[in-house]
RNA sequence: GGCCCCAUAGGCUAAUGGUAGACCAUCUCGUUUACACCGAGCAGACCCAAGUUCGAUUCUUGGUGGGGCCACCA
């Protein structure tokens, strides 16, 4: 190959080169560092509910990521000190699950200190690098070195000490009860981890025995009959007026349970009498309390059946199951089946239908507060504001307290202990906090009810979101050592940013958490995004093979093109992932690159002089400018970035490329003194706005172009801690710009219908009210129509 | 069953009590002092019904369709 044939050299914007170098810039300059020591700047903090590592970012990530950096560089540029750390969310089930196929083990076989570790180390060296980095290639505009992880010991030490003071508070106890579980998990979980799944089953009609009446009961789990303890009817059901209260025999098992009647029996439903076992259902748990009805338990909490329930003990719930209908069909007490599809609470994480087991949990109480709840939620600023309406439905449907425990080896431990001997409940100093019990000593030598000198560590961990809901805490406290921390710590922070699907966790966890520690929201405001959902339509999903990874979409489109997509929808509402924006992106970015080529061309004997007077429509065109400002300012204000983004992109490509630059041209290369002066100065700063205003969106390309063209006479190290542009709130537009566009397009639509080239020569015949209108402008439009011979009169348009 | 959001051209969206503005795609024409990742231009839309109104895409109610949350689910 000779050298003539190599390949030529790129001449255009080449994302590929600019955006992970412009990456390394910000981050090896610390352009987005937070200032711990300037105690009189405004501060903007966010707090982001941490990402869940189990994996690369995703387009789930990109979608809000993108729209909170948004506003965060806004408000940079605006001049607040932003505080815009970095956490991530490492002490879940999924954690668990993750580190155990990753490592292949089973955190069964170690101990809790060996898991944790490993689970730390696994996260540490092969996940968060890759995620971060992921994170900054998108331009995330984070401080990293203000950042946490939910697992790490500041978590544990906050965690552990939120317990400990919401159980001096009475927020806290442990009780005996029914809790949700997954047999599969082995752990209790709560209410916001269980889904709903369509399932076939069968709906048994069973006979009981009243003497030798029969009584017909329909069950979907005929395997819980030896944890029958009643049978309701509803009072007005004819049909079972002489039952109510006798006895009635249960198949198979042969023991009585009495009659009893309940207002949701409902008489429509199978035979209109129900059985009530202890606990097959929430109904039955309501029952249970409200009727003082005995516990029986006929599920161990590894999904097998106990010794309640004889020969069936040992199988498993589905055997069981299968077993028994066949038992009651050779005893002919099995009259009808009927297969029906009903919906069936499972865990989310594993598909597996949530049984009640009855097990000592820790709850926090707050079934008592729903009214202040509902409060606290309407102090926060919500934007989309119909966003509240999630949360105030949330709390308005609570019934259960938040059980808090967790019977998973990995995740942050309580700080308890009991007393072996009296149950007493010990917990750890403050002071020593964070302790793991099964291997720390509890603090005091001997019970302080009993005098025992025996304990008995607490092992179960506390939920997830008992601890992620100490965000605005832990970020707090990672400034502890700082001068500025003083004026942080007891303020709400200013933003959190969520999609819409965790309102009900982190959001309402969150504010619960702040309000009963400080009596405070955790932040001011609460901006929800919506979801990136796939091409059809649907939330992506590996099953549906709608997924586009964002890596691959930099890498073929870059980061600023993705931004520019994540800008498109309006926020809070889901987005169907919009290719189309990728090219429309790209194009932006391109005509940016070559519009400050054009630019700077021109400027080379401007050395950044402001003429004595503008030209009118170099005057007028520079209030346009100034009303974008305004509006673009006042949509990012509101979060409102896709409108933002709408009107710059409308103005750049519009006003200032198609008509502006064009308009300009003839008087750029053939005057000279003011009049070329005038045009160039209004190009230099009508570029800078446009830049500015584009930064927060697409801050790669606008960094790479203020730092080849106006760094020098700006000054400012980057364009995105450069000062947002002003706007003159009196730029009133007079009709002179409208006038001159309204007629320059007329001209270019005369141009086409004539098939003529846009520079061909024209002659132009105008109105006199149009000419008045003009007024000095119709220089620039005879310039910008190559107009050659011109006169009043009817409009016209002439070929030459 | 209760609640929330959405419904505009082929696709994605905007504004508005007086019948709608972009973008992508299509089509036509043009193209050399930034840009064929270009320019100019044509064509194309307010889910249905009732009500309020001089007038509704916009407000109200109901319906239909899509998305979500909650409850029920023997």
């Amino acid at each position: 190959m000779t050298k003539t044939q190599q390949k030529p050299k790129k001449k255009g914007y080449d994302f590929t080169e600019v955006e992970p170098r412009i990456m390394q810039f910000w981050e090896k300059e610390k352009i987005f560092k937070f200032n711990t020591t300037n105690t009189e700047k405004e501060i903007f903090s966010f707090d982001t509910p941490p990402p869940t590592i189990s994996g690369r970012l995703h387009m789930g990530h990109v979608f809000g990521d993108a729209q909170q950096d948004f506003i965060a560089r806004y408000k940079r540029m605006k001049g607040f000190n932003v505080l815009n750390p970095f956490g991530t969310d490492n002490n879940g089930l999924p954690t668990l699950k993750l580190v155990e196929k990753e490592k292949k083990v089973n955190s069964k076989d170690m101990t809790r200190e060996e898991f944790i570790e490993l689970c730390q180390k696994t996260i540490k060296e092969e996940f968060i690098p890759q995620f971060l980095n992921d994170a900054k290639r998108l331009g995330i505009s984070a401080d990293w070195d203000i950042f946490y992880s939910t697992i790490d010991r500041r978590s544990r030490r906050i965690s552990q000490k939120s317990f400990i003071d919401l159980y001096k508070m009475g927020r806290e106890y442990r009780t005996e009860c029914p809790s949700l579980w997954c047999t599969k998990c082995q752990t209790t979980i709560a209410q916001v981890e269980l889904e709903d799944v369509d399932k076939n089953t069968i709906f048994n009609d069973i006979v009981f025995k009243i003497g030798n009446q029969d009584l017909i009961i329909s069950t979907t789990r005929p395997e819980l009959l030896p944890a029958c303890v009643c049978v309701f009817v509803n009072k007005s059901d004819k049909r079972y007026k002489d039952i109510i209260g006798k006895k009635a025999k249960v198949p198979l098992f042969d023991f009585e349970v009495p009659i009893l009647t309940d207002e949701k029996a409902d008489p429509e439903k199978g035979s209109g009498a129900v059985m009530c076992c202890t606990f097959g259902d929430q109904t039955d748990m309501e029952w249970q309390k409200e009727y003082q009805l005995e516990i029986k338990e006929a599920i161990t909490p590894n999904g097998k059946m106990t010794s309640l329930t004889g020969k069936y003990e040992g199988m498993k719930i589905e055997e069981a199951r299968e077993e028994i209908i066949k038992d009651l069909k050779n005893a002919k007490l099995l009259i009808k089946q009927e297969k029906i599809n009903h919906s069936v609470n499972v865990h989310e994480r594993c598909g597996t239908p949530i049984e009640f087991i009855n097990s000592k949990q820790w709850f926090v109480k707050y079934l008592d507060i729903k009214e202040d709840m509902i409060k606290w939620g309407e102090k926060v600023k919500w934007y989309p504001e119909y966003m509240q309406h999630r949360y105030t439905n949330w709390v308005k449907g609570l019934k259960w307290d938040w059980c808090i425990s967790r019977q998973i080896p990995f995740g942050i431990p309580f700080p308890v202990w009991y007393c072996k001997d009296c149950n007493e409940i010990i917990v750890a100093n403050e002071k020593d906090l964070p302790v793991d019990p099964l291997e720390d000593k509890p603090p005091i030598k001997n019970c302080p009810k009993c005098n025992s000198s025996e304990f008995v560590p607490e092992k179960d961990i506390m939920n997830t979101w008992a601890t992620s809901s100490l965000t605005p805490e832990i970020i707090k406290d990672l400034l502890k050592d700082t001068k500025i921390y003083n004026k942080i710590k007891n303020e709400p922070m200013s933003i959190r940013r969520n999609g819409h699907d965790i309102i009900t966790f982190w959001d309402f966890n969150s504010i619960l958490k702040s309000q009963l520690h400080h009596k405070k929201n955790p932040w001011n405001t609460l901006m929800i995004n919506g979801w990136m959902l796939g091409k059809d339509g649907k939330k992506m999903a590996k099953s549906r093979g709608n997924g586009v990874a964002p890596q691959d979409t930099i890498e073929q489109w870059g980061s600023d093109a993705l931004r520019f997509l994540c800008a498109t929808s309006k926020l809070g509402e889901d987005l169907s992932f919009p290719e189309a924006e990728l090219t429309a992106g790209k194009k932006t970015i391109t005509k940016l690159w070559n519009a400050s080529k054009f630019v700077f061309m021109n400027l080379e004997d401007y050395n950044d002089r402001k003429p004595e007077k503008l030209e009118k429509i170099d005057d007028e065109f520079l209030k346009h400018l100034d009303n974008l400002v305004e509006s673009v300012t006042t949509h990012f204000e509101d979060y409102n970035y896709s409108y933002a983004k709408d009107n710059i992109e409308r103005f750049f490509w519009s006003d200032f490329a198609d008509n502006y630059i064009e308009i300009v041209k003839k008087r750029i290369y053939n005057e000279s003194g003011d009049k070329k002066l005038s045009a160039q100065y209004v190009l230099y700063k009508s570029l800078l706005t446009i830049l500015k205003l584009f930064a927060p969106i697409m801050p790669f390309i606008t960094e790479e172009i203020y730092q080849i063209y106006f760094k020098k006479t700006e000054g400012d190290k980057s364009i995105h801690i450069s000062n947002w542009p002003e706007f003159n709130r009196k730029a009133k537009i007079s009709e002179t710009f409208n006038r001159f566009v309204e007629v320059l397009s007329k001209v270019r639509h005369a141009k086409t219908v004539a098939q003529k080239s846009m520079n061909s020569e024209i002659s132009l015949t105008l109105d006199k009210d149009t000419v008045k209108k003009l007024g000095e402008t119709l220089q620039d439009l005879q310039d910008v129509t190559n107009t050659k011979k011109f006169k009043e009169g009817e409009f016209k348009v002439e070929f030459i």
